[in-house]
DNA sequence: CGAGATCTTTTTAAAAAGATCTCGGTGCGTTAAT
């Protein structure tokens, strides 16, 4: 399941031999539409790459920063593939842009958008224009995709490019927040079902080797070529600051955000400190707004407006700001509190600096911050509530909704949703037309062990995500070399460009390394290697140093393991 | 799990310390009331 890879270094072609007629035609192909329609001269490496394969009719995952010219892939991909193309969108407002974006080009295919914002009239007009060929885009939610009428109507109209923006979320929503993200291969499947399978394109601005591995296994991608360009944003500074209280803590936030002036962004972990950050910092003079998804979708837009046109210095904000932001030169992201995990932490610091310019990523970490992370990230499978909801959907004799459940059962419908994610997943539920379903046959307390399994095993992993972004803030080492190595790059210099180096302690850590690698044997491992451990199953080494190796198991998510222990237990053998 | 609010107890009887409670993020879609 490992994708094939071609980054910025390795070059990676298939099939026909570079200077074949055929590929020579076809990068003429690719120039004439970049050129024509949509106003391109010339593509970033790795785009073009990415439209040929596409276009030879191989699975594309391409990892990618914000403002790289992404979307370019699939304009000319579709634009060049016989059939439509669609593109699975997180969110309505970005669906819009994204069909503003190609409509500006009067020239450019037709691209049209269905979803729960518009009328029923512009949906059925959005249908009508797909269907007599005159629309090429049309972009949807998984939610959508998520209803057999969509699916069956998109076999018809035979799409030859199914597209998966901000392909991330599959792995960061897919289990709990928006389901539907895991069920978007039987989408793809029932697409296929109408004649030949489309080809499918993963889209993300990060992530880790296991967060692209769970892409494609869960997309069902055939054996996809992967693109990776632009990890290392040398010009980002990494610092962190560690802080004892919170408000000796949020006083340094305060001083660092004034000092550094703006156009920036502020992290913080809850909708309350947004207001309190933002109303602090006006009052020293910024012009600061808050940003969560508690607001109204009309403030969200103005203040995303506004930052984007220059006219806010900080854009205070939780979580929700970020995806669909385009600003080149936003001088620094700080956070007043630490992420959940590595892969969102360098996706919201990817914000800053797109313009190549000097730019400032500043965490500032309690351990105490971490109390959250965790607390979101457990699961908590009450056995009662599952017992509940799948008695009750035993004793369905039809289909039944999420919402007629809720009533049925006497519970909150998050506590619903949740419990039947997880008997989705234990395999003791079914989503059909109509709602859900309990599958026949299964034992109630059976499902309910294979659900509260699913459930630990999550947790497991979350609270390993957890771990790393702490190792991160605790490290003494350089803390390029430690990202870049959570992504699966290695590099042995320190950057000179972070706290740890301008301290020198990264380089005191490279030469304990070096005394403490004359008694190990650190090359007995190398990263991205299959290995087996004797109590954790499979895993992938991530990160090897000289005296331990940082592995991803798929049951257990990360773990740190001494090399002297492996040794000395036998711990872990190749796979 | 931790912070901040609120309630309860203690003790330089009006304020402070201690105990308990509550809340915390991400968005789709559908629907009911204006």
């Amino acid at each position: 399941m490992t994708p094939r890879t071609a980054g910025s270094t390795t070059s990676h072609t298939r099939g026909a031999h570079p200077e074949s007629a055929a590929t020579a035609d076809r990068s003429a192909d690719i120039a004439r539409v970049a050129r024509d329609p949509f106003g391109w001269e010339q593509l970033r490496p790795g785009l073009d790459t990415a439209i040929a394969e596409l276009v030879a009719g191989n699975d594309v995952i391409a990892v990618m920063p914000t403002g790289y010219g992404k979307s370019a892939v699939y304009k000319i991909a579709g634009a060049l593939l016989d059939g439509p193309t669609v593109v699975v969108s997180p969110l309505i407002a970005l669906q819009a842009d994204q069909v503003a974006g190609i409509q500006a080009r009067p020239t450019a295919p037709r691209a049209v958008a269905i979803n729960s914002s518009q009328s029923e009239r512009r949906n059925a007009e959005a249908w009508a224009e797909l269907e007599a060929r005159r629309a090429e885009y049309v972009f949807l939610s998984p939610e959508q995709l998520a209803k057999d009428e969509v699916v069956e109507r998109l076999a018809a109209v035979a799409v030859s490019l199914f597209v998966v923006d901000e392909a991330h979320c599959v792995s960061a929503w897919g289990h709990d927040f928006r389901p539907d993200y895991l069920r978007l291969r039987d989408a793809v499947d029932g697409i296929s079902r109408g004649g030949s399978r489309p080809v499918v394109l993963a889209l993300t601005a990060t992530g880790s080797a296991p967060v692209r591995e769970e892409i494609v296994e869960r997309l069902g991608m055939r054996d996809p070529v992967m693109l990776t360009h632009g990890y290392d944003r040398a010009n980002i500074r990494l610092d962190v600051v560690r802080h004892e209280g919170e408000d000796e803590k949020r006083r340094a936030v305060i001083d660092e955000i004034v000092d550094l002036g703006g156009p920036g962004l502020l992290y913080v972990a809850t909708r309350k400190a947004t207001e309190l950050f933002a109303a602090e910092l006006s009052e020293r003079g910024l012009r600061a707004a808050a940003y969560h998804g508690g607001l109204g979708a009309k403030q969200r837009k103005e203040t995303h407006e506004r930052f984007q046109a220059d006219e806010l210095d900080v854009v205070v904000a939780t979580s929700a700001f970020g995806m669909g932001i385009d600003k080149p030169n936003v001088r620094f992201v700080v956070h007043a509190a630490i992420t959940e995990s590595i892969d969102s932490y360098y996706q919201e610091v990817g914000r800053c600096g797109r313009d190549g310019d000097p730019a400032q990523a500043t965490l500032h970490y309690r351990p105490e911050d971490l109390g959250l992370r965790t607390f979101f990230a457990s699961g908590k499978p009450n056995g009662n509530r599952l017992e509940l909801v799948l008695t009750a959907l035993q004793a369905a004799d039809r289909p039944v909704s999420a919402e007629q459940l809720g009533d049925a059962v006497h519970l909150p419908g998050r506590s619903v949703g949740e419990a039947v994610n997880l008997l989705l997943e234990a395999g003791a539920v079914r989503q059909v037309d109509g709602g859900l379903r309990a599958v026949r046959g299964v034992k109630i307390g059976d499902a309910i062990q294979a659900a509260r399994h699913a459930a630990e095993q999550r947790e497991r992993i979350d609270e390993s995500r957890i771990a790393m972004i702490r190792l991160y803030a605790e490290t003494l080492g350089c803390r390029r070399i430690f990202l870049l190595g959570y992504f699966g790059e290695a590099r042995d210099e320190p950057c000179g460009n972070c706290d740890t180096c301008t301290s020198g302690t990264a380089y005191e850590m490279l030469e304990q390394e070096a005394e403490r690698a004359v008694t190990s044997d650190s090359a007995a491992f190398t990263v991205d290697q299959a290995v087996r451990h004797t109590e954790w199953g499979d895993g992938t080494v991530m990160s090897v140093e000289d005296d331990r190796i940082t592995v991803f198991f798929g049951t257990e998510g990360y773990r740190v393991l001494s090399l002297e222990a492996i040794t000395e237990h036998h711990l872990l053998e190749p796979a």
